[in-house]
DNA sequence: TAATAAAGTGTTAAAAAAACACTTTATTAG
DNA sequence: CTAATAAAGTGTTTTTTTAACACTTTATTA
């Protein structure tokens, strides 16, 4: 009963450890999400969510860092872990657990990385998202839920957008993400009441009516407010 | 990169997978979890979390149950995989990768069980919970924290009470939870206005006072709102 | 029969959310 | 230079929800 005296045991079998990370970004218009075609069997040609097997010294949670940098170029990338999926027949070459994890980056820094595999690497719009390798569908939904759910209880969203933005434009994404509209007015109240974006003297540029005034997402501000029992909400 | 190709290859290590489960009950005063005493090296007489290794072709939900029936005596409890936990130095004896979960079970269905490792199981306050074997008290304190959060969201609360219970019970039962206060009147208001609740014929008994009419969730009811996209909350 | 203790209800005040109309302003077309 | 435009940005009212709190009711027990 007790994981530790078996540990070496025989009852320590081989299991295979994967990382997956379901990589969320909002380009202005669309949420969406990064897709890999696969070259190799089985499931060749399938669509997939980024991953691979975690090494033998490895922390999962640094193996989906390495994957994530391999795939974007970047690093402190905004991640969290959804959940493990180990069902027995989830991968039809052995039995391979995968550690689940869903990111937000913000689209615009994102380079496609010259790696042999990561070329073929395609932002998906989260509804056009349908047949996927193994269980990948499965976790792309879940980190979909997992992040609607997640948005209207932290600011987070603000990880999808560049560091300065509009008011319009953080609406937009709202929206996108929850699949609902705000009447503009009240989301201006609302997250202006907040205290959680500093205004900026810089305006949006290149729009061919009134430009927008930029904000910044007070990270700081939100760190105090925690400490003094705030709680974010939508 | 793509985790198949090498599922079978000298990439794949030797991983241990356990799961281990925070089981919740409340026994009318305070929220508890089942805590064992470990017999055996390493973490000797510690407290930990029930768990066990996931046999070579057995589904971790299913290894659960397994485990949480042999605990318990139980079958179809409340069941929400948590996370994984699987840094590289959590175990003293090898790389064992443990999928946490939860549980909620109605206390007095609770038979402790006479099987050789689960006879000293003890239901111990939340708010008593501190040194733990591995990262056993980080694991708890997750699924509290998962607990306190999907509890104001989705009515998960009765899975603690008896199948009949007073509202002042239940009310009890949340302050208990999130540890804060409810009006009396206005929390009634709120969870009589979801509609989910049964009002029965039975009243209280052996109490020296007034008895409180008996309520039994509506889960049809629930499913039937879900449907017309109703949100529970608080 | 009266005291009790908690069950259960009603009322009001305050705050938050929703609805909606309006004003402002940089840009561009004429 | 002026007017039309298109979206930015604000103000007001109504409705709903939440919070506070006092009160009434009723089975039990002393």
């Amino acid at each position: 009963m007790y994981e530790k005296e078996r540990a070496q045991s025989s009852t320590h079998f081989t299991f295979g450890i994967s990382v997956d990370c379901v990589v969320f970004g909002f380009d202005g218009s669309d949420v969406k999400v990064l897709v890999i075609k696969r070259g190799t069997e089985p499931y060749l040609n399938f669509s997939a969510i980024p991953g691979d097997l975690v090494h033998e010294q490895e922390d999962p949670l640094d193996a989906t860092k390495r994957v994530l940098n391999e795939l974007t170029g970047l690093k402190d990338i905004y991640l969290e872990q959804l959940k493990a999926f180990a069902g027995v027949n989830r991968h039809p070459l052995g039995r391979v657990v995968t550690i689940a994890y869903y990111s937000l980056i913000k689209i615009s820094d994102y380079n496609p990385q010259p790696s042999s595999w990561a070329t073929d690497a395609t932002w998906t719009s989260i509804q056009d998202i349908e047949e996927m390798a193994f269980d990948h569908f499965e976790i792309f939904s879940s980190a979909l839920n997992r992040l609607q759910e997640r948005v209207r209880l932290r600011p987070i969203g603000f990880e999808l957008l560049p560091e300065e933005f509009t008011l319009a434009e953080l609406q937009y994404l709202y929206e996108k993400l929850l699949d609902q509209t705000f009447d503009k007015a009240n989301f201006r109240k609302k997250i202006l009441s907040m205290d959680l974006l500093i205004p900026l003297e810089k305006m949006q540029k290149a729009v061919r009516h009134r430009p927008a005034r930029m904000y910044r997402f007070d990270s700081n501000r939100y760190a105090d407010l925690t400490k003094k029992n705030f709680h974010f909400e939508l």
